[in-house]
DNA sequence: GCCCAGGTGGGTA
DNA sequence: TACCCACATGGG
């Protein structure tokens, strides 16, 4: 017969940055590849990186499709367009202000940089080029990691709002670290691989939004067998 | 009605 | 450097 003691006060254990293969590995067990970035053109994907900061996907995908049905969603057209017109269209992802600017100010840029041809872009390097984009106003390390991996198709770590959540909660750093002190945690424990990259954030982003938008949470998710 | 969502830049101490 | 705040819509 077992005993009915009662089961002992059990430290959590901290997550360790070696560990973050076999935690993208059960991730990636239970939801399957993510098939990321959800964008039908590379410039689609950008322009879904600057129009979903601090703002939920669902509403993203109404100014895209408005930008769509207006035919405004290439380069050309977004260069052409007026801010106040494109703020129009745009207005559903929120701060549509700040982000009709955003726009216009990387479609300045990638006038300047490779007159709209994404083909020349890609082709050139990091870090200069995270770099560069680093420099245009209104895209930020997140907006910039995205637009690298999701669109260039460069091995760049995201970090985001719930990869901060999630593995601050459970140790692998105290919350408080920079954006740059979160990616080199990330990017020195995993090999340098686009394909990872790209999937892990994904999966990351997947299990936050299942599992981890209310604190405490963990009940059934994927990464509680690792805490 | 309140809180939050795949951030960023500018101002201030 | 480290905080604080504005920017705004839409869903739960």
């Amino acid at each position: 017969m077992k005993s009915s003691r009662p089961i002992p006060f059990q430290k959590k254990r901290k997550l360790r940055a070696s560990q973050l293969e076999r935690v993208y590995a059960a991730l990636r067990k239970t939801f399957g590849p993510q098939n990321w970035w959800p964008g039908k053109t590379s410039f689609e994907v950008m322009v879904g990186a600057i129009l979903t900061q601090n703002t939920a996907w669902i509403n993203v995908e109404k100014a895209i499709r408005n930008l769509r049905q207006a035919r405004k969603l290439s380069f050309r057209a977004l260069r052409r367009i007026s801010r106040k017109e494109l703020a129009r269209l745009i207005r559903p992802a929120g701060y549509f202000n700040v982000k009709a600017d955003r726009l216009k100010c990387f479609a300045d840029f990638l006038a300047r940089e490779c007159r709209g041809d994404l083909s020349t872009l890609k082709r050139q390097g990091m870090p200069k080029l995270r770099q560069k984009l680093l420099g245009v106003k209104g895209i930020g390390p997140e907006t910039a990691d995205s637009i690298l991996v999701y669109a260039l198709g460069k091995p760049s770590f995201v970090i985001d709002a719930y990869t901060r959540r999630i593995f601050s909660k459970h140790g692998l750093a105290r919350g408080s670290e920079n954006y740059e002190r979160w990616r080199e945690i990330f990017t020195r424990a995993l090999p340098r691989n686009l394909g990872l990259y790209n999937d892990f954030h994904a999966q990351i982003v997947r299990v936050g939004k299942e599992y981890c938008r209310k604190i405490p949470c963990c009940a059934g998710c994927p990464l509680s067998r690792f805490f």
